[in-house]
Parts: structure tokens; sequence; C-alpha cells
DNA sequence: CAGCTAGAAGCAACGGATTCGCATTAAGGT
DNA sequence: ACCTTAATGCGAATCCGTTGCTTCTAGCTG
């Protein structure tokens, strides 16, 4: 949950990181994302500008912090009775969440202060457990399902390459085509 | 080639415009990209801040024109007389070049200070035209060939994906794989 | 070829972000 | 309960980023 090991996780610690964060959010909110600055950021949270530096390093790593948070799915999909009507409905929310100036807001975010990578692994992560969590479904159900990793191949690497690589969105349909190749032949 | 509209191509500005560039290009090299600053690409390319700034408005930017420079492929895909040997071959360089250190680097430079996406275009635009250089010679050649899009949806996003987001470099034949599933009945 | 115009770069000063050393506090273990 | 040490608070010094104004030069016009 934070960037850098937390050797001591106490109360302390994860009562400023929290704060933090919150002030983050709100900020972003009200005055929007490009006039946050550092000191506004620790005199909401009732922290000292230094503390943010130490911990996170530049506003550009806390600001990937948060966004990843924001990234994470709150909800396990739905299960509408199939495999092809649960990645279909997963990935045009998926496409609708991302494509948003928002998503893409976010998502450059989570990429651009993460020096290792760190950050960007967490959300390919959260899109693999989300189809993880499909495709048990459809197993359960007895249906032939294909490989997590040719899913994401197939359809969430296609559709963040044209969010981040080509601006100028894609519909739904989009979406229900790269499922229709996904499980072709699967 | 500039960020934004050169009204005025002539002589000084394009001398500025060159200079800027490759003291960024020197700089990265020498004291490394995270320790380059306006100030300094200034000092060396003998201009004022000032004028760093108001072209470029930001260092982001500017380092996102430069990676975009040099994100350009210098040379066509080699022709080693069949689609397959062509794909294989120019996939698998594509990858060795963006999965390096400085290529990851100039990936997330230029997707960075891109506000409207247009650099992010380019980057873009150059893999579809190598691509289309080797799908035309195939068509030459009397074999089927696949779509373009196709190719790019099925290898280079694919490709891309895992280096933004999986940290941990994939090895050629990952690459072989993605060119043999985007050539399989097409 | 000379003068005009406007866009681009130089200059300087201000405000704020970032960094650093040192004092203080509070976790976590003994 | 005490001790060790990581983590935060505090304040000053530094450097970056920004802006208004001036100067210069490229390109146009007569």
């Amino acid at each position: 949950m934070s960037p850098k090991p937390m050797t001591r996780p106490g109360g302390r610690s994860a009562r400023v990181q929290e704060a933090v964060h919150a002030a983050v959010r709100e900020l972003v909110g009200e005055v929007g994302r490009d006039a946050v600055t550092v000191p506004m950021v620790a005199a909401r949270a009732g922290v000292t500008p230094s503390t943010i530096y130490r911990r996170w390093g530049d506003l550009q790593e806390l600001l990937s912090d948060v966004a990843v948070e924001r990234l994470r799915p709150e909800t396990d999909p739905a299960d509408l009775g199939s495999l092809r009507a649960d990645l279909d409905a997963w990935a045009e929310q998926f496409l609708d969440e991302m494509a948003s100036p928002s998503g893409r807001a976010y998502i450059r975010d989570a990429l651009l202060g993460d020096p290792d990578g760190s950050n960007a692994g967490r959300c390919s992560a959260y899109a693999a457990e989300q189809i993880d969590a499909v495709l048990n479904r459809a197993v359960g159900r007895g249906e032939p399902v294909p490989d997590t990793e040719r899913v994401i191949d197939r359809v969430v690497a296609p559709i963040m390459y044209r969010i981040l690589f080509r601006p100028g969105g894609q519909g739904a349909d989009y979406a229900r085509e790269l499922v229709a190749n996904a499980l072709h032949r699967s």
C-alpha cells in the first residue's frame, strides 16, 4: 500500500499516509490536478512538506500512488450467466472507465511517477484479478476458457494501447470485437 | 517537428531548437534523465531558461519532444523474403528497443508531457508505417496479409502493454508467438 | 535595397517549491 | 517500564519556475 517499504506500519505512519491521500483526493477535486502542489497537500493533511518529500520523494510519485488506488476496481465483475456475456460486460466497462478523461488522467499519473514500474504492475494485477474471477466462474460452469494471459494480450492490451497512443475514443463495439477474438477457438 | 506551431521557421528559431534538443540528449546521457533541469539545458544550449519555458512550456514537454524523435525508426524494416520472417524480425527488434531501460524511459517521456496526445499519436504512426511497409511488400509477393490494425492489436499492443505495465522483460520468443497469433488464419 | 512589423529571445526580479540539518516524537521490541 | 530507532516537525538556505519588459532579428513591403 505504501510506495516505499514501511518498516514501521503502526499508528502514526498509517494516519499520515491516509491523511495525505485524502488531502490529495480532495484537492484534485477542488482546484484541479495541475494546480496541486506539495505544500498545499501538506497543509491540508496537517503535515509538513518535508514529510511528503521524504516519504514519496516527489509530487508525481504521490499522485501516482493515489491514482493507482482510484484505479482499483471496487466490485467484482457481474455474473451474467456465460463467459461471453461476462467478458463483454467487463470489457465494455473497462473501456468506458479507462477511456474517460478522468480515467486517462489516472492512467497517465499512475505511469508517470513510477520509476520502477511497480505501480503500473499493480494496475495490471487488478485487471488480471478481475479477468481471473470471470474465467474461474466460467470453469465452474464447465465452459471452455482461454488463458488469462491470452485475454490480457487480446483484450486489455489493445484497449490500453489505443487509449494511450491513439486519442480518439473507441466504442463498446470495439470491446466486443476484441472479446470475440479472444474467445475464438479458445 | 516542433511542439508548438513554429510560425517562423527561419534561421534563429531552428538553431535554438536544435541546440536545445542536442543539449537534452547530452545531459540525459551524462547526468541521467531525472537530474536534468531546464536551467541546466538552457546553460548547455547557450540559451536563457525563459526561452525554453516559452517554447516548450515545461521540462516534460521538452523531454517528450526529444523522446519522440529518438523513437522514430531510422531504417526501413529488413526484407527477408517472406511476411513471416519480416514480421518476426521487426517485432523482435521493436521489442528489444522498446523494452530496454532507455527505451522504456523514452516511451514514458513521450506519453508523459503530452496533454493532447499528439506525441503519442506520432509514436503509434511510426509503428504503423513500418508495419505497412512490411505488409505492402508481402502483398507485392502475392502473400495473403492481415490488416494493419490486426497486427497493431495483436503484436504492437501486447508488447507495449507488457513494457509499460509489466516490468520484467519478455524474450524474443514472445514476439514470435505474437506474430504467429497475428498471422494465424489471416 | 531600405524600412517596417511582429514574433522570438534576452534579462532581471519575484514567489514558491525543494532540500537539508537538527530537534522532537512515538512505534516496536526487550 | 525503558530503550532504540525510525519517522515527523521545524526552519533556513537554495534553486527552480514564472513573468513583465526590453532587445534583436527574420520576413515582408514598397
